[in-house]
DNA sequence: CGCAAGTATTTTGTATACAGTATAAAACAT
DNA sequence: ATGTTTTATACTGTATACAAAATACTTGCG
């Protein structure tokens, strides 16, 4: 048994790296690397080099690669090791339906799952976001727009939903950051959002869906030229 | 060449095909065990005890339950090692809840995608399915069943939505193959079958996904009982 | 007899070592 | 020079070894 309870379960983690097993933190950290591009398409990953890079052995970057491998962020080629995938304009497009279908989803089941809390606080990063926009704060909207998206997700209350489109996106989000939309395509992305925040507010099931499932569809039509 | 030994490579059995590496099969190997029930929901799996009775090491083990970590199987407790995940009735509805979705949308992309010998492929299945059902036979019945519902999210030649489905059927696996259904209710589900059939070969988008959807909420219905 | 503390054993987490394989470079023949 | 075989190097795949943590066990004490 532990000697003295000098500290309840460590819940008071001192420095918060020793918390996660060291796998779990390459994992967070490769798949940063690869959204944010540190890291890019078809890239081969040497793992004496990256793991020398992150001061770690071999042995638990191996185990965060068959890790982000099963999320479909690396490709594990046999006997020639791992590769940062690279995904095709069909591929993108196939997921983007996808993730229109589970957000039209999402916006059903939240209209009926959410409390009024919730989607106030929707609504609030709703308007966190217009400001970003007014202001033209590109990187800011785009966090929040991200945000937004995602907390419709978790209002259905769905654990599995919420997975396979936190998977899906996380695939996807590097192209969408790219794609830099003109003025005008701004502002329509904000008047759709402005109707679907609208929608979840009266509760309207099939409204909110419509509203997601165009808001979707132009947003592919938006970054479409630069994948 | 110097590579003439056919000393056997370390401890291994070799029958299988050595193309893959060794944590990929352990993978297939370990799904398999999970979905087939041979590891229960909760167990603990103590890495040295598996390893022994696989004939393999700790490490490729640890990376094969990293993997299956990421798809959801196996849950990693830090410092306690892995278990194998539970999951609740509540997370099995919203499981089907988001396949059925998948499967609505797999359909409908059917009609469009689908060549004539693909729908002519699945009308087979079907026929050979009806057979099964006739004969009673449960176990080749609920294969095919399970054919048919892959065969028409493939249809829809779309990468990322047939994995996606598969990633959550393989979780529902083992709970649907444990749902034996009454006669009745059995009937029904083949009823329901014969109908999606129609409407892929009519092309019928709409009533393709509309039997889609009745049949899955009444197969959740109909094992809702025994989860 | 109950219970807490200290010790032992098991188990996980990480690093290192070695074997096999693919890739690059060099030597040779044409 | 060019193409091919040989040799060297680098990298991955697997096994083993060691350290830290957790669990199980035993002992001491009330």
């Amino acid at each position: 048994m532990a000697s003295e309870v000098f500290e309840p379960v460590g819940k008071r983690t001192v420095a918060t790296i020793s918390r996660q097993s060291l796998h779990g933190e390459i994992v967070t950290r490769l798949r940063d690397m690869i959204i944010e591009g540190e890291l890019q398409p078809g890239e081969r990953i040497y793992e004496n080099q990256l793991g020398e890079e992150l001061g770690v052995s071999r042995t638990p970057l191996r185990e965060a690669l068959k890790f982000l491998a099963s999320e479909g962020l690396v490709e594990l080629v046999p006997s020639r090791g791992a590769v940062v995938k690279r995904f095709s304009a069909k591929d993108v497009e196939d997921m983007l339906i996808v993730i229109r279908s589970l957000e039209m989803l999402a916006g059903r089941l939240a209209c009926v799952q959410a409390s009024d809390e919730d989607i106030a606080r929707i609504r609030q990063l709703h308007d966190a976001m217009v400001n970003h926009y007014s202001r033209g704060e590109r990187l800011e909207y785009y966090k929040l727009n991200q945000q937004i998206h995602t907390g419709i997700v978790s209002l259905a209350n769905s654990a599995p939903l919420a997975e396979v489109h936190g998977l899906l996106q996380s695939r996807v989000k590097r192209i969408r950051f790219i794609g830099h939309e003109g003025a005008e395509r701004w502002a329509g992305a904000v008047a759709e959002h402005e109707r679907i925040i609208g929608a979840l507010e009266a509760r309207d099931a099939e409204t909110l869906a419509r509203e997601l499932d165009t808001h979707l569809v132009n947003g592919w039509e938006r970054v479409k030229s630069v994948v």
